[in-house]
DNA sequence: CGCAAATATGCAGAGACTGCAAAAATATAT
DNA sequence: ATATATTTTTGCAGTCTCTGCATATTTGCG
């Protein structure tokens, strides 16, 4: 039994066949026309029918690859996933998880700023309808699971926790070690994800004071402090 | 100039008087009317109509109180910001910021268990709508804001950076400093409010193996850690 | 009680969204 | 190339969400 109703309902929307692409192409339009048309007229009076227009499919169409209209304004990036896991998978084994996960980030965000000015239009869509800007971080919840899967799958593999000797996951110590063995990765990606969130969110208002790059890095460093109150300036997670 | 069809406009609902109450008991009655009619037929088969009539007024009403029908579905909870503001403003001044918002946190997810009943409906309904939990993570980032002011407020009178000697804030060291003190309350109210929802979930699907205080304990020592690979069990923020 | 402000309600209408069935496009086999 | 199966698009009808406006009701206050 199929779930109806989603175009990606599986491969064909990854596949390099003409219906991938195809399909690829007509998501990627209907979200350029969104946030373009959101951008000039104010999101609340972008109808459906304006959208479905610009991209050159009928209203009916729309609905078969978003669930609602604001759906159309938030699924930017979502091709980013991807890239992040490969970037935190292929990281040299002995780097420290919370620099892998920061390197990745950093440079997910690098790639975004070739997209320029569909996400300069997107923020400015999110920044004048808080609405939207709820509904966006509350979508990026499914990205951060995935990622949370990814960080784990790294971290298994050279981690002491599963190299080294250790007690049997039957005993009390097992049981607590293995609860932080599940969390852990969990943590790892809502946090990261979260520090992503406030860099940007804090740079936008202050674009002239520091770069996006010192206002990321300063979050990451922060996080690596243990978030203790910074009396000085925080202290970088690596110097190699 | 008054913003028109907002009922929380402004005092009234907050006031002894008996518009406020009366006001907070139709919001809370909504709420509780559409969480139980969601955990019993599923929340896309609850109308507004239907959500109206179990809490005794018309439909036109309900918009009066929510902007979008699947608000009343995550409108829970709206008071623990005050409580939680309250909490950091009244602690002690030597305790360090992370210790003052897990303790805060803490006690007032205390204070939800008394509602038990409506909470446990309440994670079904989210559970079983991925989108309805977005929703419900997205609308709680204007909370996480007003957190991010107290926590500013609360930081300002003790710290280091406002009471001892500092450079001008005109020089470099001055502008870096400046941004830190900016980001650092964002950050850490964000990251906070992310390791609640984490020890939330996580807890949610393994209520057998540990209690929830044992899991959010863990997810604040992580970040005290500073997010490092949990080779041993993570060490405590404070000992006091 | 009588007046002013806030709130609730009804109504009409635009727009969001869904199920269904037919048409068009694409893939696959002969 | 032609035929056939699968996927995608589209139109249509209908329900539900949500808003503006006018009106009635309730509450606060002198």
């Amino acid at each position: 039994m199929r779930i109806l109703h989603d175009v990606s309902d599986r491969d064909p929307a990854e596949g390099g066949g003409l219906r991938g692409r195809k399909k690829r192409e007509t998501r990627a339009s209907l979200v350029a026309a969104a946030v373009r048309l959101a951008a000039e007229h104010g999101a609340e009076n972008v109808t459906v029918d304006a959208i479905s227009e610009a991209a050159g499919v009928s209203p009916r169409t729309f609905f078969n690859y978003f669930d609602s209209r604001d759906e159309a304004f938030v699924m930017m990036g979502a091709e980013s996933s991807g890239r992040v896991r490969r970037a935190v998978l292929a990281a040299p084994a002995e780097v420290p998880p919370l620099a892998v996960l920061r390197d990745a980030l950093a440079a997910e965000l690098g790639e975004v700023e070739q997209q320029h000015e569909l996400w300069r239009l997107h923020s400015e869509v999110l920044r004048r309808s808080p609405h939207l800007l709820a509904r966006s971080i509350g979508a990026h919840v499914e990205d951060e699971f995935t990622l949370a899967e990814t960080l784990a799958e790294r971290i298994g593999a050279g981690s002491p926790l599963f190299t080294g000797d250790r007690p049997p996951l039957g005993t009390a110590e097992g049981q607590l070690r293995r609860q932080a063995l599940e969390l852990y990765p969990r943590l790892l990606a809502a946090v990261g994800t979260t520090a992503v969130r406030v860099a940007v969110e804090h740079w936008c208002v202050r674009q002239d004071e520091a770069t996006f790059e010192a206002v990321f890095r300063t979050a990451f460093d922060h996080l690596a402090a243990g978030l203790a109150e910074p009396a000085a300036p925080a202290v970088p997670v690596d110097e190699a």
